[in-house]
DNA sequence: ACCTGAACACCGTTCAAGT
DNA sequence: ACCTGAACACCGTTCAAGT
């Protein structure tokens, strides 16, 4: 909980703090109560009723849900529990963001991610726009983990993912070369990053026996691949030692290399530059 | 259905027939019925008891949960379902296998899955070999589309899982560099390959309005992006013309030309070759 | 001891009823 | 017309009861 707060666009965070800061229509569901209990109390005893807030707006949701996603992984979005942050009724998320099933909050939740993609400016060598954009989405992706699952299921095509794709485009606009290997080029380096992003999270795996922490599994896992190793059928493994878990650090070096390979041979081979 | 089932291997594929083909215990939930209905007609009228079928093993149920998820996607897994195609309660899927939660299952399904990424032999140049690898990933990710939205969880690191890894490492073993760079050159194929496939996946999208269907989700989407092109702030992408989506072909010739764009970066800046 | 029926605490979504 | 309460048809998993 708070663990991406520090990264989070301003906004999401501000948006968020003002829903949970306004008045809760309902708190808990208290049973449809009548309007006032009039008989039980005089006026004056009564709290004055909630400042009516302003119907909650898309974007509003949207936030929430980024927010939820970003503290408790894709797992804790629901339905129900996202009403419950917005202190609103479980069909109420689907009125107010205008969404006719999960599947579309998830497009929207994406889209919102893309437009942390986009650059003021697109620098004029491919390479370094490229580079730049690369960077950009590996920061997106480490910060918002649960993008990684949706990526293969929801397109990238809404407005800001649209942007992000004409931004990509004008970064390679430069080349003299046809479309499709362009497209090739540009698909080769954003599904680098997709992949290396994706390997990033095993990381940190969940846990398997329910009672058992995720730390606990990870030990059995370790325990059991210096078993593996320990039988002597995997003398590569072994030579490479128990260091095969890598910190934060390493992780970028790996990807910053890989990157670097990718857009040398791209030069290399393709451009000729 | 029956979409995959040219390239799952022959094994899954018999085994499960096996088990649809084995008489059923249960096949409907009868309301735990007497052991035999004596009153009501002769021994000769009624059918011997159904041959007590062998317990099902643990590799019975992960090839069911294989052919399942390929044919009607990870979302149709579900311990209700799998009992079912096996004719076997709910609770007996954890015992039989020997799992304690879903993701258990998931992790088998997974090591299964790796044991077609083993090669009879590791060629012995490094970029024979990790082209090898590469395609080969490729391909089962291709006939098990599940398996992209599971490979950010469920580690790799089971016995098959471990075993590929070796096989990995083996590849690029003649290489004179150190360990950290020769993982680097590791992961960055591997993960150039997941990216890859993971795009690829977003082809086919499951529809998001409950009524329509895909294909009409598909086409509002293919409309909305014309008008966002025809709207004028997107040169580039009008540049490149509504042509984008691609066929089977052109993803794998985008495919091996990147990951030649790849092995060439690293044999000339790493390698030195 | 192994196995499993029934129950529990959830889901997303439908739909009829409210305003 | 917009909004939503209650209901429906599911889940994964617990746990006590069966054998």
């Amino acid at each position: 909980m708070g663990r991406y707060y520090v990264t989070v666009p301003i906004r999401c965070l501000a948006d968020d703090l003002s829903i949970v800061a306004g008045m809760p229509r309902r708190p808990e569901s208290a049973p449809s109560a009548p309007r006032a209990p009039a008989e039980t109390s005089v006026v004056w005893d009564r709290p004055p009723p909630a400042q009516r807030r302003a119907p909650l707006r898309r974007e509003d949701i949207v936030s929430a849900a980024i927010a939820l996603a970003d503290a408790e992984g894709l797992g804790a979005i629901t339905i129900r529990r996202l009403a419950a942050d917005l202190s609103v009724r479980p069909m109420s998320v689907y009125s107010y963001a205008g969404i006719s099933s999960k599947e579309e909050l998830f497009d929207l939740m994406v889209d919102e991610v893309c437009a942390e993609l986009l650059l003021a400016d697109v620098p004029p060598d491919w390479r370094d726009g490229l580079r730049m954009i690369a960077v950009r989405i590996r920061e997106s992706l480490l910060r918002h983990p649960w993008w990684v699952e949706l990526i293969g299921h929801n397109v990238l095509l809404g407005p800001n993912g649209t942007r992000h794709r004409e931004q990509t485009l004008a970064a390679v606009a430069g080349l003299d070369l046809d479309p499709a290997t362009k497209f090739s080029i540009i698909l080769a380096v954003e599904t680098y990053v997709v992949g290396q992003a994706t390997y990033a999270m095993d990381e940190q795996g969940s846990p398997r026996i329910p009672g058992r922490s995720a730390e606990q599994w990870h030990d059995s896992l370790r325990h059991y691949q210096a078993n593996l190793v320990a039988s002597g059928e995997f003398p590569h493994l072994a030579a490479f030692g128990p260091a095969v878990q890598s910190s934060a650090g390493d992780r970028e070096r790996t990807f910053t290399l890989g990157l670097d390979w990718l857009l040398h041979g791209i030069a290399d081979t393709a451009v000729g530059t």
